[in-house]
DNA sequence: CGGATAGTTGAGTTATCTCAAATGCAGTGG
DNA sequence: CCACTGCATTTGAGATAACTCAACTATCCG
């Protein structure tokens, strides 16, 4: 891969998508950098996407007419930018507005095990509501714009709101099927399976926030973030996805990934 | 178990254990076989263990003074039988009694996977309350008690009840964190860090539930569990198992294992 | 242009698997 | 009480998926 033609890098493309569009959701943008309220368009694929923790959290009484309240104005993270260290205190639950995120645990041997890409509308665990751990950190792959919420204000919040329960169990109930699959996959799975599930895994949750189409996807992922999800080295990842490549099953163009045979893919993703 | 000495089956030393007390947190026994009542002793490590969801079901508010009320009665499972199938829609949340149970989820090739360990106190997973999924089974690995709570009627208790929510978010936690552990040991460790990891994981829960002393413990677990807990294959566990106990590190007895030199056994467990 | 990061590819290594055979042990039925 | 069956474990030998090391190329960015 890495064709010889000029290319296109991720920020270059996010940069040629549609304009602001003042933030579908209603929060403040005030005292943003244009750059920032231009990727907040992000907010768009959080209402998209049935995720919405970060719309529950922002309104102060379930009654939808209400005016959003004392929501916080979301913030900058470059790419690569560490969110929230292993070593912090995790004081907050995060948000992401836009952009790619990541929570990984690191060994002191330097292995890693990416536990979740952070997509737009993710929370990096509800885990962190109720005990927050250490030895989590949070990572921006790409530029991200994130929201930080107090964590003892959700907890009142979610003593005085039951409505917000029933928002908070759908979605930690998909963060743990998650958590399973990647069980699963890293216990009982050959190199390709999954890679290939985890390519269909994020084209599907790519494709709710309709931040996917026809199989085509912004990927700004590098070989190293899929060795660290799905337990692998990122040379052999090279390996399994050139193959993929060579055998049409999908194309990769500058920081583009789209999928050619869904179908076959499947196959490959299911079936050893 | 089922050993060939009178003795040390898990059920047999429960039963020597201090008298039923009518169930600790007074749940109702009534229509249980005298060898059901037996194994109920299993509720005081429950309750000794912080580990209280099955408790705060039990109880109709959260005044501690007011009696239990619709408490399910506990159900007999022998070993090895299946408890809710993974074709089986979960109509009901399980709550582990006494005894030894799993979650797994198996694939069409039959390799699979068992996603933890299920000791008394122990739910298969709370992500059951808001939003049951197929594939997953529950299995009993000792003789097991167990109470189903509707799934309705524990939600409704949920919405109704805040001190509930509080405890139902340790749990979750302490959920999640073993779900996010396992990933990280499937993924980035070498066979006899997950295996020790494991065994000392078990020594801990049990440890907590008063279920093991001195690094003692009853271990009704076969190899090919083990095996499908960590990923790895029942000849590769008994390898690992063996060079363990060759190495003085632990000592396997019947159905019992102790803990040799937790000192050694927690550096493999840690610097692979 | 130079330096850094990302990906590719080859060659040799290794952790773990597969297959297979042998042993032990528990439960069953005669 | 014994032969028989089935499961769990052990052990050996050979196979293989994935790893490590290393060199090379491509791409990005100042």
């Amino acid at each position: 891969m890495t064709s010889t033609k000029p290319v296109s890098t991720a920020a270059a493309q996010r940069r040629t998508s549609p304009r602001p569009q003042p933030d579908a959701a209603g929060g403040k943008t005030r005292g943003d950098t244009p750059a920032q309220i231009g990727l907040l368009a992000g907010c768009t694929a959080c209402v998209a996407g049935q995720l919405k923790l970060c719309a529950a959290l922002r309104k102060k009484t379930s009654d939808p007419a209400e005016p959003p309240a004392d929501t916080p104005a979301p913030e900058y993270a470059p790419a690569r930018r560490t969110i929230c260290g292993r070593r912090e205190w995790p004081e907050f639950v995060h948000i992401i507005c836009s952009g790619w995120a990541m929570t990984s645990i690191t060994h002191a041997d330097g292995r890693r095990q990416i536990l979740s890409f952070l997509l737009p509308g993710d929370s990096e665990s509800t885990l962190n509501i109720f005990q927050p751990r250490f030895g989590r950190s949070i990572e921006a792959i790409t530029d991200v714009l994130y929201r930080r919420f107090k964590r003892e204000e959700v907890r009142e919040k979610l003593f005085s709101r039951p409505d917000l329960i029933e928002t908070l169990g759908q979605v930690w109930s998909e963060e743990k099927e998650r958590a399973d699959q990647l069980a699963i996959d890293l216990g009982r799975r050959m190199a390709d399976e999954r890679i290939a599930r985890q390519l269909l895994e994020l084209a599907g949750r790519l494709g709710k926030r309709g931040m996917a189409s026809e199989g085509s996807m912004e990927f700004p992922l590098r070989q190293r973030h899929i060795a660290d999800l799905t337990g692998l080295t990122p040379v052999h990842v090279s390996r399994v996805m050139s193959e993929f490549q060579r055998t049409g099953l999908i194309a990769i163009e500058g920081r583009t990934l789209r999928i050619l045979d869904v179908e076959r893919l499947r196959r490959v993703a299911e079936y050893r």
